[in-house]
DNA sequence: ACTTAATCATAGCTAAGGCCTATCCTTTAA
DNA sequence: TTAAAGGATAGGCCTTAGCTATGATTAAGT
């Protein structure tokens, strides 16, 4: 295999048409450049330059490979240069992975901070459930999920970003609504509108709807949260709303969002990245910026 | 500096994503490769590969340089495949310089030749005056020479190809035209046409000439062999003629060339190099073939 | 849950070779 | 004839690419 130096001392004898010279220009001794030189003749096996006392000159052979020497070496330079751009670790492009659940509610609170905070980075949204957002992390078509943290994923490196409420939809009107220090057993036998299958929403709130005996409603589920919402909104039934969801409707006049007294039903967003992902600074700044940017907001 | 080597280790891992498989196919062990690889990513001081036990992945920075290594690679290919093409010592360009005297009547007698011996190899033939030649030759604007051999040519290197007699060219009727045993001395006293100065045979002729107690028409010079002929054709003097000049033109019914008897006067054709000229073996080549398109042309 | 297999990292060693200094040899200039 | 210039040669140092053997961690199978 051809090395680099030895093309990088044919191109200083070219230029210099002198060893001295040539040597002194690569910062090594005229005895290396020399040797070295005669050791590529001698593995090419090709005289590359014509030896006089007065006049080192190249020959049609050296001529010709000096040209593609050249070459070699102005791609060597770019990938050098290359590796020098990306060395900015708060550059590049990053590829995010959130839930339907979240994504709509979440982005508006920390996109514009996170620019701020990153502003070479070019942000990529994805939005998928967890079991697909998972798989393309795992493959590497993603590098940060934002998602509600759950057993499966401790193969994964995780960073807690802050726990958000759930809370309950109803109309107006509806008994609960009004109900001063509201709890999950207040859903005992309620009816439950839920959403589709393989959202990790309807597992989780349904989790706790269960155990405080409520019901799935079977006879349809919804596919993203804004259909559910207007199902409440219709009088169709009451559901679980994560706060995200619910604060930028809070002054609906037809559906009422009731906080629950302690102990308050949560998902727990969590920032997950794969174990030894190379850009760690960046999800440092993430974690850190999206704090920053629901700090308020979530209480 | 950067290595290929490493740029092919990297090139392998993206390809076969496995570090044991990348090692095998380039014929390393696989701690060998690990800790290039590492040891290029702490050089670059950026993360190139994702390590997991199932699934080795590049960073985004890792993809970028993959491709910047490709290039660098391909370019690296470029330069062996136009060294082996270069490796045959029989192929290429080849300059060859000739003086006037000799080119137009040397060259039908052994182009044909040397282009069967050498077919790989593109003669271009350059015509000038011995001076200006051996400037360019030493410059390395041209590769070989072929001249008359003189004394200021031994820093050079040069094979002796063939002696060329001068001939005594003379109207029919000239009273040297008919004389049996010509020889130098009948020249006694005679005025000799010769070229312009500048010309190796004015010089070399004439010295044949003046020892032999000849004349040199100064009245005018001429500045081709071709004017020379003409010239004499016309009645205007006699002169010597090198044998190929004469030869192409034995049956001219104006012209007598007369050959003298020993010592015949001669021009020792020589073919000049460079010492330590690279492509000794097509020089060699090429004097074989001249040598054995003279045999029997030149006795 | 324990074991086995797979896979990458680590450790320690060897050998090649890139680079150095010192010197030689040849040519050119004074 | 000597001195200077310029490339080649000689010998030694020291880095490092490569090896084998082993460790550590994870995934999968019993």
């Amino acid at each position: 295999m051809i090395k680099l130096r030895d093309l990088e001392y044919l191109t200083a004898i070219d230029k210099h048409k002198h060893f001295g010279k040539a040597a002194q220009s690569c910062f090594v001794s005229q005895p290396t450049l020399s040797g070295q030189l005669m050791k590529l003749e001698e593995q090419l096996g090709l005289q590359l330059v014509e030896r006089h006392r007065r006049n080192v000159m190249l020959t049609p052979a050296g001529e010709q490979l000096v040209k593609e020497a050249r070459k070699v070496l102005q791609a060597a330079g770019q990938f050098e240069s290359c590796a020098k751009a990306l060395l900015d670790p708060f550059a590049g492009d990053l590829h995010l992975g959130l839930i339907p659940t979240l994504a709509p509610y979440l982005l508006p609170h920390i996109m514009a901070d996170l620019n701020t905070a990153l502003p070479n980075i070019n942000f990529f949204l994805h939005e998928n459930q967890t079991k697909v957002l998972l798989q393309q992390l795992d493959e590497g078509k993603l590098d940060v999920l934002i998602l509600p943290y759950l057993e499966e994923m401790d193969k994964f490196e995780s960073y807690q970003l802050f726990d958000e409420p759930l809370m309950l939809a109803t109309q107006k009107n509806h008994r609960l609504a009004n109900k001063k220090d509201l709890s999950l057993s207040d859903l005992h036998d309620e009816k439950i509108l839920t959403l589709a299958d393989g959202h990790c929403l309807k597992d989780q709130a349904m989790g706790y709807c269960f155990s405080a005996g409520a019901k799935e409603d079977n006879s349809f589920q919804a596919t993203s949260l804004e259909t559910l919402r207007h199902m409440v909104a219709s009088g169709m039934g009451i559901t679980l709303l994560p706060a995200l969801a619910a604060q930028g409707n809070l002054a609906s006049d037809t559906i009422h969002y009731g906080q629950f007294q302690a102990p308050v039903p949560v998902r727990g967003i969590s920032l997950v990245i794969r174990p030894n992902y190379s850009r760690m600074q960046c999800v440092r700044a993430i974690v850190a910026s999206v704090r920053k940017s629901l700090n308020g907001i979530i209480t």
